[in-house]
RNA sequence: GGCUGGAUGGCAGAGUGGUUAUGCAGCGGACUGCAACUCCGUGUACGCCGGUUCGAUUCCGACUCCAGCCUCCA
């Protein structure tokens, strides 16, 4: 098992530390708005990775946390005039729709902020009183950036350096500009903790240090999260959790590559991100899924409309595939499963795997014109190993046909065509058994005769 | 400016020191009344310049270009 780790900048050989089982951290979303797609690729990605990791024996544990107590949180609940519970309430709701949605399992601990302030204070104290940190007169707490001398080790970077580069804002308050704040004192009003510091709320980085310290423990195997998060967040995480523990935190960083759109970043600043949601009311959530899986999880990857086009073909191959067999399982050329999963136990190379998947999807089609025996277990297989990839759950006949989409004719009358149009063939009037598949084809409906009769598809044009 | 990645056939996207990625699109054939689905066959692609090597797309170095991070962002 080989992953890359972002702090040694390599694939290492995965060793866990305690023989079997895995510990997991990724960090999750804050929730003063809906899920965006590139919080749908950190969603996947590690969800792909954990259900390998289970079916190849691992007894892992995931933690995801959830941000809901931020700056962020407590404007957007201001604008819309909504208590913060409220506010967080929904969008954590909406969260999990989302992930159900596109077939994401939920993570074994979902661990918030607001529960664990105890903790969060308990840390910074410790950091205090090692001298990591200082509370200044505001009522703030600092931690002491050059105090830390491993500080910059997984972003390889050089405290100096950055200070010549500076866009850091220069805070009176702060003994360095690169200080970052551990405890935000609450201006009168705001939502508040007491603290040994006075009134106030955790700073962001913090939390995921004191969660994930009590949730895994102080040293764990894996920490994951989206690519912008490895300077400052991950930096700062690894700051404050080693000094205040004295111990190495985590073993393997593991980040996901970017969401792009249309060739541009997609980021709050340029306003050009897709909510999961709005991308779902028009394409087949399996759809958006393949796309995301079909790409390495640290490659960068480009979203359009293209892109989903091209997803939903591929997905079209392996339904029609599976398309009128009952899966059996039985015995198969192991040869599929073997290169699956060498490939997703070299660093989960999906597009690698996939690779295997249409080499069995391609067996499966012959078996079925040549030797019928074979396909009920080929089938099996074939699904046997796309869980693993969350995919190929759906009814082939259902996806096919877009069961989730607004057919242009009932299922009743489009049989009733094809009913009429096999009288036509069987007269030999084959003039009016094309008019008629021609008259459906207007329509979006496909047909496709075979032996054991006419089948219909949904012919599904790229949306916008 | 500092740091980190990347440049593969028409497109997407893996990988490898010498031998087929895979999908879509194209072309030829089979199946079909004709199609759709499917099957068979088909493409000497590896940014540029040097070096190492019997041999490099793959290793090393320079160069060009692209992207990400250094600011809230997954």
């Amino acid at each position: 098992m080989q992953i890359y780790n972002t702090l040694t900048r390599r694939k290492e050989a995965f060793v866990p530390l305690e023989a079997g089982k895995i510990r997991m951290y990724v960090c999750g979303m804050t929730v003063y708005d809906y899920c965006h797609l590139g919080h749908a690729r950190v969603m996947v990605a590690f969800d792909v990775i954990t259900r390998y990791l289970r079916q190849a024996g691992y007894d892992v544990t995931y933690v995801r946390n959830i941000t809901d107590i931020d700056d962020k949180i407590l404007r957007r609940a201001e604008e819309n005039g909504e208590p913060i519970d409220r506010l967080t309430h929904r969008m954590i709701e909406a969260m999990h729709e989302d992930e159900t949605r596109l077939n994401v399992l939920r993570p074994d601990e979902e661990p918030r902020a607001t529960a664990h302030i105890d903790a969060i204070v308990a840390m910074i104290s410790t950091l205090i009183d090692k001298g990591y940190a200082y509370s200044a007169d505001n009522g703030d707490v600092y931690y002491r950036v050059r105090r830390f001398e491993a500080y910059g080790k997984l972003n390889n970077r050089d405290l100096d350096d950055m200070r010549a580069g500076a866009r850091v804002d220069v805070d009176e308050h702060k003994e360095d500009p690169l200080d970052f704040v551990l405890w935000k004192a609450a201006k009168s009003g705001e939502v508040s903790w007491p603290s040994p510091w006075g009134m106030g709320r955790p700073g962001w980085h913090i939390e995921c240090s004191a969660m994930s310290t009590c949730c895994l423990g102080e040293t764990f195997d894996i920490h994951g999260g989206g690519p912008d998060l490895t300077f400052p967040h991950h930096e700062n995480e690894i700051a404050q959790s080693e000094a205040a523990t004295g111990k190495r935190y985590v073993n393997t960083w593991m980040h996901a590559g970017a969401v792009r759109v249309d060739d541009e970043k997609m980021s709050k600043s340029l306003g050009n991100f897709f909510t999961i949601r709005e991308i779902l009311e028009v394409h087949d959530p399996e759809v958006v899924r393949y796309l995301l899986v079909a790409s390495h999880y640290r490659s960068p990857i480009n979203y359009s409309v293209e892109a989903l086009d091209e997803s939903r073909k591929s997905l079209e191959r392996f339904y029609n595939a599976l398309d009128g067999v009952t899966p059996e399982a039985g015995r198969v050329d192991d040869r599929f499963a073997q290169r699956f999963s060498s490939a997703m136990a070299d660093d989960f190379n999906t597009p690698e795997a996939l690779a295997a998947l249409f080499d069995l999807a391609r067996e499966l089609n012959r078996a079925k014109s040549e030797d019928e025996g074979r396909a009920p277990a080929l089938a099996a297989e074939l699904l046997r190993l796309g869980e693993v990839l969350g995919l190929f759950y759906q009814r082939p006949a259902d996806f096919l046909r877009g069961v989730n989409s607004a057919l242009p004719l009932s299922e009743a009358d489009i049989e009733a065509r094809i009913a009429e149009r096999q009288e036509a063939k069987n007269a030999k009037d084959f003039a009016t058994a094309d008019r008629i598949r021609d008259e459906l084809a207007a329509m979006g409906i496909i047909l496709k005769d075979s032996r054991e009769g006419t089948t219909w598809v949904l012919d599904r044009q790229p949306q916008r």
